[in-house]
This record gives C-alpha cells, structure tokens and sequence, in this order.
DNA sequence: CGGGCCCGATACCGCGGCGGTATGACGCCA
DNA sequence: TGGCGTCATACCGCCGCGGTATCGGGCCCG
C-alpha cells in the first residue's frame, strides 16, 4: 500500500456520530458548532461527508437552521445508543485498570430509595468468598438506565414501572403497593382507601412535580422537587401529599399519615445488568440479590 | 479556537476499536495489519496511543505476539458491542434512505424452520391496514441474534434455549418439545418413549454435528451438516438420527420415523427485536405475531 | 421592492496525525 | 553467537481536519 492510499471510506467513526447528534439536537449547525468548540464551516462540511457517505439525506435545510430527515430520525436514535456503547467501553475500560486488576463493580440506585434493601444486600455480598469491591453511586431517579448504558455503572437497582429496563436482563426483588402520604392532620388522612384520581385532586394538597431526565419540569400545579426529604418535609408542612411505595413506611416520623391507593400500579424493585455484562462482581452481586 | 488546537483526546474512534479488535483476535500485530491493509508500525502506535489514552495496559508483549491483560479482554467485549452499535446505525440508517422514505422492516429466520407460522404471519401482517414492506432474509443457525446486533436485521423469529435473546425484547409464539426423527425400518422406531441420553447413544444412528457460529464443528462422532434438508436425507438412508421440534411431523414424509422424548427441554419460538427499536413495523409485526 | 440579517455552503489554507519505509531492541533457539 | 521473529522507534510525505473569508439565498422590515 502506498503512503497515498487510504482505507475504505464507508466506516462511521465516533467523532461524526457526535458532530450529527449535536447538530441534530440543536437543529442548528451554528449553534451546534459553538456547542462542539468549533467553527461552522467544517461541521457543515462533517455532515455534508457523512450524507454523502451513507447515500442519504440526513437533515433537510431550511432559512431557521435544519431538520431532521427520516432516515435522521433512525440515525439520531442509532447513533445515541452507539455513542454510549462507545463511551461504555471507554468507562469499564478505564475502571478495570483503576483497579489495579482486581475487580470492582459499580452499583446505581435512586439516593433515598430501597435503603434497607440496599444495605442488606451489601452486607451479604461482602460476605461471600468472592466477592469484589462495590462502589455504590446514588444519583437522581430515572438516570440509573443511561448509567447502565453507557458504562458509569454496572448493575442498578429499578424501579417498574417507571424505569425503563428494556435492553437489559434483570431480576425481581420484589413487589409493593403504593400508598398516598400526607400530613397526619389532614381531613383524608383518615380514609382507609382512596384512589389515584381522588388522591390527584385533593383540592389544598397538590402532588409535587418531579424534574424529567433533561432536568425540566412538567406543566401543572404543585411544587417543584429533586429530593425525597425535601418532599416529606413539605408534605409535614401541609403544603402538598405524595405517592410513594409503601416501604417508606418505615422511615416516616410523625405528622405523615399514610392511605392506601386502590388502583395505583404495584411498584416492582429490580436488579438490572447489562445482558452482555460478563463481570463476576455483577453475577454474584445478582446471585446474592436473588436469595434476599 | 486556532487552526492548531485540537479537540480533548480522550474520545475513543471506531477506527482504534477495529485496530484493538483485530490485534486482540490475532493475538499478532503484524499479522493484524496484514487483516487491517496497513503495515505493522503505524498498528503499534496506534495501539500504543489508545493504551496512553486510556490509561491502561491492554497487551503484555510476548515474543510470540500480544496476549489481553484483563483491561484489554473488558476492552474487548465492550468494544465489539461498540462496533456491532455502530455498524446498526450505519445499516439501518442505509436501509431506511433506500426505502425512499417508506418504511421497511429485514426479518431473519432460521433456514427452514418455522415455515408455517412465518407464512401465516407474513399473510395476515401484510392484510393490516398500516402494513410496511418486510423483507425476508433465512441464514444459519446462530446468525439471528447478531444480525439484530449489528443491524442488518430488525427483528427476528428465534428458538429458546438454542438462540441467547439476552439484549433484545421478545415475545413468546409457542412452545413444543422436541422429537427424535429416525429411519422408520429402524428397530427403536417403534418406542413410544425414549430420553435424550438413549437417544444419543443408539449405537448405529449417530446424531448430527452442526457447525459453531465460526463455521467450525464440535469434536466428536457423527456427520458434520449445515441444512435441514441434508439431515433429514441422511436420516431416511439411515445413518443418522437428530432431534427437533415436534412441527416438523407435518414436513415429514415417507422413510421417516418419530419417537418423542421424555426429558428434552422444550423448545420457545419466539419473536425479538432490539430493545431501543421505534419502527412501525417492528411493532406491527410483533402485534400480529402475538395474535397468531 | 431593496437592504440588512441570518442561515448554511463553498473556497482556500496551514498543520497535525496517519500511514508509509527503514531500522532498532530484544527474547528465543539452534 | 548469529539468525529469526517479534514489537517499538525514527523519520517522512501527504491527506484531511479545522481554521478564516466569503458567497448564495430566504426572510423580514422599512
């Protein structure tokens, strides 16, 4: 091969996934460029190869900035699990040899959440014969499943149905009703059971509105939290009631009164892992969780 | 920013992740760089720049040729579920330009089984009102999962416990058990019952070997084969006998035995499709399956 | 309806990194 | 100890990336 000559030019590298996914994400190639730390007319360029390369039109342009084609639409989506599959391998690289060849996993959980499950389940695993050192990272709900996916943890406990574990391999933990917390004086604080609906609509008693994974905030009434403490404390304070799994229970003080709800959904606790983990840290972390 | 600087280093490129890969198969540098089309020294900076980047030793240098420390055997992993991530963006973002903007969906099946349910379902599918063009691709055994990984397929019909559907969303179609198929003038011809182990050890009737996903065989006595129709030949000439689901009764014709067997597991057919899938005909697909 | 504005695209340039060849360092074996 | 086979290092030439300057073209507004 001559110095001249270079490889095939059809392979994608990372460095134009990151260029499309920011360019697609501001719908902007200016604004995209300043994000990425650099001038317009290579990043315009970036894109007009990467076209050109896969035979397709990726964004069509208009006089505000671009749009994403439908071909875009699936290389936005591909390309960001790529991206973190890429990243991932970067991340568990990078920690296998920070641990000086000895194993280690990294354990994600919800902060304020399953806190007794939690703990048990380190003691017992550190236990075992085999096991390895576990870093635990308790971090904001919903951001466990990104965690898992590109590389920052390994295994995470979960929450159906409001984590998403699909793409992973997971284990129950176990099944609970959830229930209506709210201050002990209340009116309702006496009822034996009441619905979702009836519990949404208890006129001086909005539900808290939790931040999306993007950190904004729905629409709609009630206060805005991050926090379970934040959340218990307001509740005390009479300013606003909460649904929550009924294991909290246990760790409610008083001036909280708890009803139970008819028709919420059951609240299932998972051990999730991902399906190609072939870490012996994660299997006997499983392995354990299973016998709890 | 100055034409000189560049961007922080420290993003892995799939072009360093197919070099690592290739390096890590051989076991070789230079013969890497034979596979590669490069010569032998730009491979070793190159390997020897990701190791710098990542902090890790991914290789111990033998006189032989390389072998994996343990970072570079999480490298490994990771990295091929990488490339596999980048490759499916690349093919169905292809695939999605070629379809001209209308949707389509790549199914695969096994070569020769499930013929049945994968006609009626491809008939009653194509009835549905919002039905996409599904293109039909039969390969080896084994070949399904990965062609899901790496995106030259979206979704695929697959056979439990032979096929790992870890990683993927899967619906149940049916399950069966298995059969021995056996020359029918042959003497166990006529049992009602037998096991697994009886099974394999009918002195005169050797079961099959089928190739590994490599193309190579397992140890050990009877015919190698590749296709359904070679066995089923070589079964009515009586040299060999084999297991399989119970459907294949129906595509049994003269010169052909059945005996069920007692203790085989039973086989899952199932439907599956990448987890993080959004196309329409995916989904369609895998409502008119549940249907069937 | 023309001028300014804001897009993305194009033109052109400089340099860093990639891939090339030649050679070195080093363990193994005869 | 010389030869072989391995990976690493040294050095070079060129391509492609990222830079600046500028263009083409909708859109809005006076």
């Amino acid at each position: 091969m001559t110095p001249g000559e270079r490889r095939s030019l059809d392979d994608v590298e990372t460095r134009e996934l990151r260029y499309f996914v920011a360019v697609a994400e501001e719908a902007h190639v200016g604004r995209a460029a300043r994000r990425l730390g650099m001038a317009q007319p290579p990043l315009s360029r970036a894109i007009g190869q990467l076209e050109r390369r896969l035979g397709a039109e990726l964004f069509v342009r208009t006089p505000r900035g671009v749009t994403l084609t439908s071909a875009g639409e699936t290389l936005l989506h591909e390309g960001r699990a790529a991206l973190a599959a890429v990243e991932a391998a970067e991340r568990r690289t990078r920690r296998a040899v920070a641990a000086g060849g000895r194993a280690t996993v990294v354990l994600t959980a919800k902060a304020g959440a399953s806190g007794d499950l939690m703990a048990k389940l380190l003691d017992v695993y550190a236990a075992e014969p085999d096991a390895v050192d576990v870093e635990v990272v308790l971090s904001p709900p919903g951001h466990q499943a990104p965690m898992l996916r590109d590389g920052r943890a390994d295994v995470a406990i979960l929450h159906r149905p409001f984590d998403d574990t699909s793409g992973f391999d997971a284990d129950e933990l176990g099944v609970e009703d959830q229930v209506l917390v709210l201050p002990s004086g209340h009116p309702s604080s006496t009822r034996t059971s009441m619905t979702v609906a009836e519990a949404s609509s208890i006129p001086d008693l909005p539900l808290p509105r939790w931040p999306h994974l993007d950190g904004t905030y729905p629409d709609g009434p009630g206060p805005e939290l991050r926090d379970l403490t934040q959340v218990l404390q307001l509740v005390r304070l009479g300013r606003a009631a909460i649904l929550l799994p009924e294991v909290v229970r246990a760790d409610l003080r008083d001036g909280l009164a708890v009803v139970p709800l008819s028709d919420a959904p059951r609240v299932t606790t998972v051990i999730a892992w991902p399906s190609h983990s072939t870490s012996a840290g994660v299997a006997g972390l499983v392995r354990t969780a299973a016998r709890l």
